[in-house]
DNA sequence: CTGTTAGCGCGTTCAG
DNA sequence: CTGAACGCGCTAACAG
């Protein structure tokens, strides 16, 4: 098209005021540092008034480059899908507000090559420090963060090899309170439901002390489920409780259909509505699957008491929760919520609605923490790297209670 | 990992490049830029090799400052709690992506000072374009943008009194496919729920194209319900079909009491359930309100037919369904489905949960086009503003249905 | 108090 | 093909 690239209107540069103000650079420059204390009432008036003219406005990549800092900090985000991630973001950009930081949102999509990618952008435009919300990937990747690079926090998730300030929930608290609750509301069959692990330390909590509560005093845990890569549950059982793990690959369309006929499995051996007014709850015609009896599985009833087992649902964070809250709504109908109870870190939005009860995680304060630690390292803390964990709040609704 | 990282995480520069290369920078540069035909096989090994020695990654501010170009572009997003601005921002980051260009996310988070403060910003960091969801505000803040100023491309809505490019749903066509599909099913007292209108063109052509059709031919509508600062609703007609608007004002708790109370007066006077077999769905006990045969309004009853007319409830957009859906089900209880129906603009992912009725805006595609118009802009397209209104697709649920 | 002089890291003539 | 020199917009000494 047009030749002449060139804006309508170049903006104005400090020589322009300079010029237009009838003085030199340099007093512009004190002008704009705030250091008024050394300029004569008579020439800031002028240079206030040049500023005005022109519509002046300081360039940061120039300043940042002489200065050496453009207080730029990067906020590398896995997922921003994830409810969780959003309301981090939101006590990021508080605190980045607060201690005048700028912060740039990457968005990896949960694709390792966009983390990679948006990383070295963010090396490259020379941000301050970065905080990361990483994929589950070895370290290799974040390589130029961290200890020789520049500072970092990690959100939520710690990466192996990578040494840095860590904030996120307080996973094994979190984790025993959830299901503590459910123990104590009756529940004795429960399937604890996660994505796969692979690097990411907070699944990996969360999911080590599920079965640690669930193993109890005298353990009595063994590996089972599905063989193969990763998939296939774990079980253990305490006090007559069973416990089990179920790995859900949401990337994997086929994966996750084979893990949600496991649970169905499970569901179906549970056997009938949990409560006693369930079954006048029937909004029928839609439900797809019979109130079996079937007891394959061998779990259904407990050996000792004879009485079918309560059957609860604990999905690691909200993704999870929601495409087990998906599946059954399509497979037991509107009323999915009398055959199983859904208990999920995370609270999304939803849940209120659904009735299903959450651990909140103190998303805001994480993001604020984070940019905090963040802005300590930037100004040359070196103290040993910290770790900030913080509580989980448990959200009792109607799935779980009663 | 053979040498030493450099003690105060010194990057190497271009000089230093050179010199290991043993050449100056003029070839480094060239080398960068991909100028590969004018560099001697055995001087581009050499500076190859440097460069990885180095772990050398190019300075974007210093070459933004220097080519007046720095590949960056501003994301305005004006609340990314809204499932809307995430999914858009995909399709802006695949954009990017595909056109080389770096995103600056910025999320005024509601708040009309932070969009001020980030578009400020964003101009003293020299991007070459914005793309703006805007909050509903005057074109005052936005003045550095648009006609004068940098590029900029509206997104959803557009902004009075600036012309620049835009991109969003064809409001005017999803209101009258929403309102028809309501009216076909047999709903013939339909609630159009809006957010306060102020400037956002969007809600006001969503709202103008209900009333339009609910108009219809003879149209007898009348303005009615509270009276007061932009509160209240309108009430028109059609072939014996009422509509209503509603106007939720989410930021103001009070306001949205009031608004509520006011559709619990109508659901209520529109009496029992809607469909024949909704009796039977009784998840009893939770309903906080009897199936009042209260006339109070006048429009519970047809007066033609003598039959109790069938509600329905449509939200402009999911902020607002969200909240509609919470009220409802506090009110009458989980099974609050039966006795008013929902349809929403925008899908969010409670909505197949919870068998919600939605209009799924081309979010994605919007977002692309955005980029893709902007970046145009920023070649130096000269032509006069655009607009892009892309289709939204009816996905019906449960909740409209039968 | 104020102007002058160097660069920051890089791209771009323009002569070798 | 290569390198020296200049300048982008701005800040930081260093003199007046």
């Amino acid at each position: 098209m047009s030749t002449t690239p060139l804006a309508t209107t170049r903006r104005a540069t400090i020589t322009d005021v300079a010029r237009e103000a009838g003085t030199g650079k340099t007093s512009i420059s004190r002008y704009l540092n705030g250091e008024m204390s050394v300029l004569s009432p008579e020439l800031r008036a002028r240079i206030e008034a040049a500023i005005e003219r022109l519509d002046y406005q300081p360039n940061q990549m120039a300043r940042g480059l002489k200065r050496g800092r453009n207080r730029l900090i990067g906020m590398l985000v896995a997922d921003l899908t994830n409810p969780y991630s959003v309301e981090v973001l939101q006590g990021v950009e508080a605190a980045c507000h607060a201690l005048g930081l700028m912060p740039l949102i990457c968005h990896a999509a949960n694709e390792v090559e966009m983390e990679r990618r948006y990383l070295q952008l963010l090396t490259t435009y020379r941000v301050e420090g970065v905080i990361v919300n990483a994929l589950g990937v070895r370290e290799e990747t974040l390589r130029p963060v961290g200890d020789g690079g520049i500072p970092a926090v990690l959100v939520d998730r710690s990466v192996e090899g990578l040494v840095a300030d860590m904030v996120g929930l307080d996973n094994r608290a979190a984790a025993e309170l959830g299901t503590r609750h459910l123990l104590d509301n009756g529940f004795d069959d429960i399937w604890f439901v996660v994505q796969p692990f692979e690097q990411v330390s907070s699944r990996q909590l969360r999911e080590a002390a599920f079965r640690e509560v669930m193993s109890g005093a005298g353990a009595k845990g063994r590996e089972g489920g599905l063989g193969g890569k990763g998939e296939g549950s774990r079980t253990g059982s305490k006090g007559g409780a069973l416990g089990h793990t179920l790995v859900l690959n949401l990337a994997e369309p086929a994966a996750v259909e084979r893990a949600l006929a496991e649970l169905d499995r499970a569901i179906d051996a549970a056997g009938g509505p949990r409560g006693a007014v369930a079954n006048a709850t029937g909004n029928a015609g839609r439900s797809a699957a019979r109130s079996a009896t079937d007891n394959a599985t061998g779990n259904a009833i407990d050996s000792a008491t004879g009485k079918p087992r309560r059957i609860a649902l604990f999905a690691a964070n909200a993704p999870v929760a929601l495409c087990l809250a998906l599946h059954l709504k399509a497979r037991y109908g509107a009323d999915w919520q009398a055959r199983v109870a859904l208990l999920s870190i995370d609270d999304p939005e939803w849940a209120e609605l659904t009735g299903v009860t959450t651990i909140r995680q103190p998303t805001y304060e994480i993001g604020y923490r984070a940019v905090e630690f963040l802005h300590e390292r930037i100004e040359g803390v070196q103290t040993t790297a910290r770790d900030c964990l913080l509580p989980g709040e448990l959200i009792v609704r109607a799935s779980t209670s009663r």
